[in-house]
DNA sequence: GTGAAATATTAGCCCAGTCTAACTTTATGC
DNA sequence: GCATAAAGTTAGACTGGGCTAATATTTCAC
C-alpha cells in the first residue's frame, strides 16, 4: 500500500456518511410497511367491488397463495389493521380504513402523475405499485401540482 | 347473505385480476434486487472515493452493523457480483461493475428528476434511494426527457 | 517488534414473507 | 339433505436481511 489515504474523517465527511445512512434507514422503514399498505388498499377495493374481502380473492389479485395471505392477515390483525374470524371474510379496523384511504389517495396521485408524464397505462400501473411506497409527502405534493398544472 | 353476488368472473374481469397480480409480482421481483443494487452502487462509489471498499465503510454508509454487511457480501459473492478474501476489502466482478454502473446512472436520473421537480436535495436523495428500484426503462426515459427538456 | 485498537468474521437469534402438503370447514348443485 | 367442490387453515420448510455477543485477524502507534 503506497498512497497515504488517511484522511481522518472530517466532520463534513462524517455528516455526509450519517446522512446517507439515514436515507437508507428511511428506505428500509418504508419497505417494512409495503405489504401492509398493499393489503389494506386491496381489501378496501374488494369491499367496494365485491361487498367483501375474501382471502381467495386477495390471493388471486396479489399473485400469492392462500397460506401466504392467511399469515399476512394474521400480522395485519396483530398490528390492528384488520379484524378476522375463522373461515370468514376480513374487515378493516378504523386504523386500517384510514391507512387504506391514505394509500388509495397516494396510489392515485402517483398513477396520474406517471400517466401525465406520458407513460402507457400498463407500465404506469406497475411502476406506481412500487413507487407509491417511497414517495415522501413533499414529493407527493409536487406530483399533485404537476398533474393539476396546465 | 341476501344479495346475489355470483358474477361468474367474466374473461374481462379475469384478465384484470391477472394483470394486477402481475404488477404485484413485478414489484416483488424488484424488491428482491434492492439490497444488491444499493450495495454494488455503494461499493463502486467507495472504490472511487477511497480507493477500496471496506466492510466497515459500507456498514457506516448503509446504516447497518458489520455482521449484516458480511452476510450480504457473502450473498453478493454467491450471486457473482463481488469477489471476496477473508479480512480484505471487497471487489466487484465484471457483472457487479456493470450492475453498479447501471444503478449509478439510474440513481442519478431519478435524483435529477426530483430536483428539477422542485424537491429539496435532502428529501430528493432519500426518495431517489427508494424510487430508483421501481422505475421501469420507459419511466426512466421519460424522467430523462423531463430533466433535459426546457 | 509488540500491544492495543480497529476491523472482520462466526455463531446464533429473530421476524417477514414466500411456498407446498395436508387437513378442516363452508358453500353449492342436485 | 348430501356429496362434492371451493375456500380457509395449519404445519413445516426456506430465504433474505436485520441484530448481539464472542472470537479472530490485521493495522497502527510507539
Ligand atoms: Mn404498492
Ligand atoms: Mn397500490
Ligand atoms: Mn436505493
Ligand atoms: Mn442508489
Amino acid at each position: 500500500m503506497d498512497d497515504d489515504n488517511s484522511e481522518k474523517a472530517s466532520p463534513v465527511e462524517a455528516r455526509a456518511v450519517e446522512s446517507r445512512a439515514e436515507a437508507f434507514q428511511g428506505v428500509r422503514d418504508a419497505r417494512r410497511s409495503e405489504v401492509a399498505e398493499d393489503y389494506v388498499e386491496l381489501i378496501a377495493d374488494l369491499m367496494l367491488e365485491q361487498g367483501e374481502a375474501r382471502p381467495v380473492d386477495i390471493a388471486a389479485r396479489m399473485g400469492v397463495t392462500p397460506p401466504t395471505v392467511a399469515k399476512t392477515l394474521d400480522r395485519l390483525a396483530r398490528d390492528g389493521l384488520v379484524t378476522r374470524a375463522r373461515y370468514r371474510s376480513v374487515f378493516l379496523t378504523e386504523e386500517g380504513r384510514a391507512l387504506a384511504e391514505e394509500c388509495r389517495h397516494r396510489h392515485e396521485i402517483v398513477l396520474r402523475f406517471l400517466l401525465k408524464l406520458g407513460l402507457d397505462p400498463e407500465t404506469a400501473e406497475r411502476d406506481a405499485e412500487g413507487i407509491e411506497h417511497h414517495v415522501s409527502e413533499k414529493t407527493l405534493k409536487l406530483f399533485e401540482e404537476f398533474v393539476s398544472g396546465s
